[in-house]
DNA sequence: TCAATATGTTGCCAACGCAACCAAATTGCC
DNA sequence: GGCAATTTGGTTGCGTTGGCAACATATTGA
């Protein structure tokens, strides 16, 4: 709550300002948690019961919630009313890959309502990327109809983002450097387009949908065929640090005496613990990687009992120190990582060397991720819908 | 059903919160200000000139800030009064040490009044703690007076402080295991007391009145005698964790090869950047800590040079994975650290095979310490001052 | 049937911050 | 020295918001 002296603390007029930020906090519960009754929405407001009946009234006028009859709770008294997302406003999620370029329209409670995806041969250009995404929302237009409304777009990129402006700063595998993806975007489509770097989204995502939800300090590791990265909350809200580029967990040391990364360290994190190796040792390709998890439990290969030892060996040097620096109540593993995590469980449950400090150990689970191949998406839409939360009134 | 009694996560904003929140900026503003003119917390917030000043008469009736005359600003125009805080609310900031207990007071706007110390043969056990602070702040009471008013105590603790009720859960150099010593100082001073560690207190004593003035995300590394220790500060308030144990520097990997850490894993920071080790390369004694900085950089001693290169780049190593990690705009070394840096500035400047991120380096400073001696006294007051700041008109 | 727990609606009150007005104080130009 | 321009302080009345109380109503379970 510490407000500080380079940031105007309040603007414009407050009594509005106290509206705003009710209906927000309505909207963004109803939100998060796929819908609350009225009586839910007064207990965890605080608030009068007639203030809450006029602020969801309010919120119905402007279609972005409905009001359904009560569910039986089999509790005494009146039944309170369901309050849930209204279907017409919709967030879009784009996220660019070297090989495909995948759109979602998302509902607000996180539902994904349609994903197309529109492959490539080679990696796209920023430009192309932004053509063929306004096609794709063009040829999406007639299925929207006019019954829904899109309130953004956002971009999980595979890459370094500034997330004040979406400026892509690096994206390695797309080789795209400095690409103000987001302007280029919003420029071509019309609509308010924000971007972030994928694992970031997918932490989001975990947060409010999937094993984080309702935990305030969580921790989520992404494992990918082209790396490792990670988002972090804390304090309930997405750490972004001073330009967006926080939660790089794969490039952290895990050994000295380990290879170069393309980063220009060595010994990160990605360079040890990767896919493509535990594809190899388990004889895999890589088209066959969903099958990766059932094949590291079921192998009894010395060479992939070995392999997998390494990685989780390495992967516990990251995960003590993370443990060690931001004490989270729980840490998600996603991808390849939960694959890994799922091959040898008690590994990471008790750290061996790699002892966190007691205290710190004992407040924080370590599970696989909830959210399967939909979590981009519902990471990307939560960027959409931003602004909406933060500003019901507005749209 | 009075719902003010629980505090749910989310809570709904009403009028009367508005006061309370306009209130707690303006003095935590001054407070962390030393003092702002009307016109620049009218220009700060926001808000309306007549607003303002009905704030402002407000705090004055309730002495917790005072106008003064303007200064002469060489501008157009009436001058604005200056607002500076008020000396009656003094904080209390209590270090208990092995071999001495440290008390101070201290003023709004961070102004350290008065520091007693009292020394001790042998480490204290909580119940001494108290009992000897109890008698040191008896013994102040005369010279306070009638015209201070304490507002809290703020304990900081070289060790691992549950923030939530000041339980001190591991405080190795003092021998206690879970003492509840916020609890018993309270019971004992009828003063309102919260404790955290140290070195997390040392964070914010620099983000609020030292190096990191105004920064929404830094971190502060503290080298001390008997470790390493941090305090994060991300999107401008301290990053506490579950259970406010976030910021434990001194036990990130560094060398997988190293020793083994009193923690319990192997390899951690502190074991191998230590102070006594540059105290004995230089030939000092523990009494002569203070002229370490001038010994490393006079030194051309080949073992001091050697010894420095490896601390430093085993500080590398923790620094890349925090920046990596948080994306921070500065970080401050504070203790020995930072005259291990200043032994060899060029070194942290260019990371070398440490490499973090490029987009990541380019928004981090890295700087020594502002604060002395007193980084303690500030930084346990900044707990004692937290609820007054958080609520004005409740004192 | 009654008690308990809800919601809906209405009217009233207190509190907040704002706009508008006038007064005051300082700088800079003539 | 005088005056305009500029900026801020002081005071008052207004609009909006949320809290609360009171009464009617809906639903469940004993």
């Amino acid at each position: 709550m510490n407000e500080r002296a380079v940031r105007p603390a309040v603007r414009g007029n407050s009594n509005d300002h106290v509206r705003r930020h009710n209906l927000s906090t309505i909207l963004g519960l109803v939100h998060h948690g796929r819908g609350m009754s009225r009586s839910q929405l007064t207990q965890a407001m605080g608030l009068n019961r007639s203030t809450i009946a006029a602020l969801v009234t309010e919120l119905v006028d402007r279609d972005l919630v409905r009001e359904e009859d009560a569910e039986s709770t089999f509790q005494v008294g009146r039944p309170s009313p369901m309050v849930r997302p209204s279907s017409t406003p919709v967030g879009l999620a784009l996220n660019p890959e070297i090989d495909a370029i995948t759109l979602g329209v998302v509902g607000l409670g996180g539902e994904v309502l349609t994903t197309v995806r529109h492959s490539l041969t080679a990696p796209p250009t920023a430009e192309q990327a932004v053509e063929i995404t306004a096609g794709m929302i063009e040829s999406l237009q007639p299925a929207l109809g006019s019954a829904h409304r899109i309130t953004g777009i956002g971009v999980a990129v595979p890459g370094l983002v500034r997330e004040r402006d979406g400026l892509v700063r690096l994206a390695p595998h797309l080789n795209w450097h400095d690409e103000p993806f987001a302007k280029m975007l919003q420029v071509a489509t019309g609509v308010p387009v924000r971007a972030a770097n994928d694992a970031r989204l997918g932490g989001r995502a975990e947060s409010a949908f999937g094993g984080g939800r309702g935990l305030r300090d969580m921790i989520y590791f992404n494992g990918s065929p082209s790396g490792i990265g990670g988002g972090i909350i804390t304090g309930g809200s997405p750490l972004a640090g001073a330009d967006g580029y926080a939660g790089e967990l794969g490039h952290t040391m895990v050994n000295p005496y380990g290879m170069a990364c393309h980063c220009g360290a060595v010994g990160c994190l990605e360079t040890e613990v990767r896919r493509d190796r535990l594809l190899e040792v388990t004889g895999l390709g890589a088209e066959d990687a969903a099958g990766l998890a059932t094949a590291l439990t079921a192998s009894s290969d010395a060479m992939v009992e070995a392999e997998v030892g390494r990685q989780l060996g390495y992967l516990g040097v990251a995960l003590r120190n993370t443990i060690n620096l931001l004490n989270p109540q729980l840490i998600v593993l996603g991808g390849f990582l939960a694959d890994l995590m799922d091959a040898d469980p008690s590994r990471l449950g008790n750290l061996g060397s790699n002892r966190p400090l007691a205290a710190s150990r004992q407040s924080v689970d370590i599970r696989p991720a909830e959210l399967g191949a939909d979590l981009l998406m519902i990471g990307g839409a939560e960027l959409a819908f931003e602004s909406l939360i933060a500003d019901p009134a507005a749209f």
